[in-house]
RNA sequence: GCGGAUGUGGUGGAAUGGUAGACACGUCAGACUCAAAAUCUGAUGCGCGCAAGUGUGUAACGGUUCAAGUCCGUUCAUCCGCACCA
């Protein structure tokens, strides 16, 4: 039989043009239905769609399409994450305006989404960049602003010096600007902020009521928060000249005894005493000399500089402790200051060790007695019981920290205080491409937001890069305005807002895209939030995902609808590698430009050797990129999506390959064929009741596998079981080409079951076969308990634990008769004779093991 | 340094404590063909054996169990996050 080839650049483009025209995919508004919100990370327009846009997306819409044909009203919809530096970066390069590349690249990249079939409701699309977005936003600034929830204050940002402009921690490498390779310095500017930490505490406890997150995702977000409890407390300072009192953090009070020091960061308020001092001086720039990478940091031995206090032992009357300033005190961090206690920590011991201070330990572990315990070189920092520490002696440490704490309330020495990690979240960017903040600096020195009926507060468009610098503060007239309210002149701030403030609420943005009165109606996010499934690069997981935590927290504060948690269910999944290639003098290579001769391989035009390296995750600068569109064209659409979907678990990087996606081609043609054939059955007689028995229950384990592995994200494991049910049905057909009917009737379910991942070859056929065009909305399949029951089981019988036969029975054989059936098998014979059995074991319909003397 | 994850054939990977290697790629053999491509059939962890079989095998070592890739302990390797956080 002579088939037609599945042509993929037809019916693929006639199926995308049939759910556009009838909008199969617009949301329902339909709310006595079910709500499904499926929502995929939104891409940034950076130009063309790559691969990992593909398989994010491929996801998304597996579940998207599953959780409608289970009937669930589902609201799947895309939006571009639209402003941000590489829009100024290729304005300044290309002399292109940042709005009209954004744009570009959303007209390209929109295409190319379009070209996979996504069933994603375009008509929601929404775009960061657009006022009829960002004004919103700007109303959320000002009601933060209004609840308290924003500030101004001075911080200290990286400031490239040659391009005039503050740099994010990425973009300075080695201590230079990546683009001017100046030196940069830190420069103290006055910011706005948004006080997240207010919701530390809040955002760290509701970690534990997000049960479908990864839990790697919630552990960085824990660790990232930082929460530690622990005690402030007050220590009496005196120096030759007057009395003060010092504030120090510390988690280890019940270690009060064995303080031997106290250390203060060098940028600490006491250091004003000092900071005529030569000594101190040289001191600090010895610490800053070090550099600023992490690992430095970490690896810089102790150091200190005493100063002429000395601090009053709480408890101990007359013991005096010494204060230094030590490198590795963060002022940021706590108070500023702590107590080293050197037995019970190692940097304190470091510490200590250095410059001769006591070593008392105070924590005994427990197989230690107290004469003999020493501290060598290591600080003891497990638990044990309290020594040479008045009255906590004896206690556990747990004890003697709720003691201590007590007791340092009751003196009015101390308090038991939680510090977190987390820093308030800085929003300002000295930036053109961003969303304008809404504030105004009156003549008189007062900092007013602006009216909201004064919103939106619109970017200029009329910008030059010619100047270094934030374009909007050399905009001739755009910053220059009067106070709406006081007649009196004013200055618009000129900061942008941080990118991620824009990706903040944009999926609640979606719930009522077209609404212009306000960023969502109550109503609306009633019915669509939380976000049910989630799905993005793990590359997400502190920032982005924290930052939306707290913000739909903090705008809908106070509201009739408070947002707690955005997301319900997160899934990050892995990214796309492809073998890199270089030449032997070290030029990356484009993978469409190495050709193969004899085994070797060469750069297609300058005939150079090329080496093959390990696989790594596409980028760029690696070039081992494989262009979506391009192998959309050669294979198709399902082809691609069915590529980015096998294999590999989802959750963990996927390898790129010709073979892998020619694999995939060969399958869709492969259903093709099928399909065909069924079609063309013209013989009309029956098929015996044993084959037809078969199908059933073929289909009918599919069906169960199949919607097992979709709701638990298996989805490569989906893709084996379709393997198998083709490859039997095609055994199965080959043997017996008659009774089109019941085929159909069959492979029509397994077409339901293979639409959201292919859906534009499913469709098709369900359109040969009904003449139809609606399998995007029918009924989920339902398996069959009683048609899973096997006729026949394969029981293993073990001797020992090891295989030594199979028995072809039928279930529900009584356990006596299978062990005297198994007993006489020869080979379990030649392996029980004159041995004893001692045990017999039996696992219904799965294994019998008999457990015999050596 | 701290925290976490992972480790299974030539490769990607399957496997509610119960037949390890499903499925796919690759490789080999065969069919079809003048030939090639495509397609189809079969084989494929390693060792021994003509075969039936049998030994061995899930990073290494040890433990629990009738039975361990799976549970527990120690070690090694790789990857990720945090990094002087008091």
């Amino acid at each position: 039989m002579l088939v037609e080839k599945f042509n993929h650049t037809v019916i693929e483009k006639k199926w995308r043009s049939y759910w556009d025209t009838n909008n199969v995919f617009k949301t329902s508004q339909d709310r006595t239905k079910k709500k499904f919100y499926c929502l995929e990370m939104f891409p940034y327009p950076s130009g063309k769609i790559h691969m990992g846009h593909v398989r994010n997306y491929t996801l998304g819409d597996v579940i998207a399409n599953f959780k409608r044909l289970n009937g669930f009203n589902v609201l799947h919809p895309m939006g571009w994450d639209s402003f941000g530096m590489p829009a100024e970066n290729a304005a300044i390069q290309n002399k292109l305006h940042p709005k009209q590349w954004t744009l570009n690249n959303i007209e390209t990249m929109k295409s190319q989404l379009k070209l996979l079939g996504f069933s994603i409701d375009w008509d929601r699309e929404i775009s960061t960049c657009d006022k009829s977005y960002y004004k919103h936003q700007q109303k959320f600034f000002i009601d933060l602003y209004k609840k308290g929830l924003v500030y101004k204050k001075e911080s200290s940002v990286n400031w490239d010096p040659v391009d005039n402009t503050v740099l994010a921690n990425e973009q300075v490498i080695d201590g230079k600007g990546w683009r001017s390779g100046a030196d940069v310095i830190q420069k103290k500017l006055s910011q706005w902020f948004f006080k997240i930490t207010k919701f530390a505490d809040e955002l760290n406890n509701s970690l534990e009521s997000l049960n479908a997150w990864p839990e790697k995702v919630k552990l960085m977000q824990k660790n990232w928060i930082g929460k530690s409890i622990g005690c402030e407390i007050q220590f009496s300072l005196s120096d030759s000249a007057k009395k003060e009192t010092l504030k120090i953090f510390t988690t280890r009070p019940d270690t009060i005894f064995g303080a031997s020091f106290i250390a203060l960061a060098i940028d600490h308020p006491l250091s004003k005493k000092y900071e005529k001092s030569a000594e101190f001086i040289s001191f600090k720039e010895q610490c800053y000399k070090i550099g600023n990478t992490d690992e430095a940091i970490a690896k810089t031995e102790k150091f200190g500089f005493k100063t002429d206090y000395e601090a009053e032992h709480p408890f101990i009357t007359n013991k005096k402790i010494p204060v230094y300033f030590a490198n590795f005190v963060l002022m940021d961090y706590g108070t500023g200051a702590i107590f080293g206690c050197p037995a019970h920590d190692q940097r304190d011991l470091d510490f200590a060790r250095k410059y001769n201070l006591e070593v008392l330990p105070v924590i005994l572990p427990s197989d230690q007695n107290e004469k003999d315990f020493e501290i060598k070189n290591e600080a003891y920092v497990e638990n044990g019981t309290l020594i040479n520490s008045d009255f906590l002696n004896g206690m556990t440490v747990e004890q003697a920290k709720s003691t201590v704490i007590k007791k340092f309330e009751d003196s009015k020495k101390g308090l038991g205080k939680t510090t977190f990690r987390l820093r308030d979240w800085g929003i300002s960017r000295q930036r053109y491409w961003g969303c304008p903040i809404p504030i105004l600096y009156r003549e008189d020195g007062s900092v007013v937001p602006v009216r909201e009926q004064d919103l939106p507060i619109e970017l200029p468009e009329d910008i030059s890069f010619d100047k270094p610098g934030n374009p909007l503060e050399h905009h001739p007239t755009w910053k220059f305005t009067t106070c709406p309210e006081t007649g009196q002149k004013a200055i618009r701030e000129t900061d942008t807002l941080d990118t991620f403030v824009d990706s903040s609420w944009y999926f609640l943005r979606f719930c009522s895209s077209d609404n212009d009165k306000a960023g969502y109606a109550t109503d609306d996010a009633k019915y669509w939030m939380p976000v049910d499934q989630y799905i993005g690069g793990v590359e997400h997981a502190i920032l982005h995902l924290l930052y939306s935590r707290f913000f739909s927290r903090a705008i809908s504060l106070d509201t009739e609808f408070v947002v707690t948690e955005p997301f319900t269910g997160l899934f990050t999944q892995g990214m796309v590698c492809h073998k890199t290639f270089k030449t032997e003098d070290g030029q990356w290579v484009y993978p469409e430009d190495v050709v193969e001769e004899n085994n070797q391989t060469f750069e297609k035009n300058t005939k150079k050797r090329v080496i093959i390296g390990p696989s790594e995750s596409m980028s760029k600068s690696k070039k081992n990129v494989i262009d979506p569109q391009s192998v959309i064209e050669m294979y198709g659409a399902d082809a691609v999506r069915w590529f980015v979907l096998s294999d590999s678990p989802p959750e963990r990087d996927i390898q790129w390959s010709d073979e892998g996606i020619s694999g995939s081609y060969k399958f869709v043609q492969k259903v093709w064929n099928i399909s065909e054939k069924i079609n063309s059955i013209q013989e009309k007689k029956e098929l015996v009741h044993e084959v037809q028995n078969d199908l059933d229950k073929l289909i009918n384990k599919l069906i169960k596998d199949i919607t097992y592995n979709i709701e638990h994200f298996h989805f490569n494991v989906a893709v084996a079981k379709f393997y198998e049910f083709i490859n039997a049905l095609s055994k199965i057909l080959s043997d017996n080409e008659i009774d089109k009917e019941k085929y159909q009737s069959i492979f029509k379910q397994f077409l339901i079951l293979i639409y959201p991942f292919l859906p534009h070859l499913a469709s098709e056929c369900w359109e040969k076969i009904t003449k139809e065009q609606n399998l995007h909305c029918q009924n989920w399949p339902v398996f069959d308990e009683k048609l899973l029951i096997v006729e026949e089981i394969n029981l293993v019988i073990q001797i020992n634990g090891k295989k030594r036969a199979i028995l072809l029975v039928k279930p529900d054989i009584s356990e006596e008769n299978l062990f005297n059936m198994s007993l006489d098998l020869d080979n379990v014979k030649k392996f029980t004779e004159n041995k004893t059995i001692l045990k017999k074991i039996y696992v219904k319909n799965k294994l019998i093991n008999f457990v015999v003397t050596e």
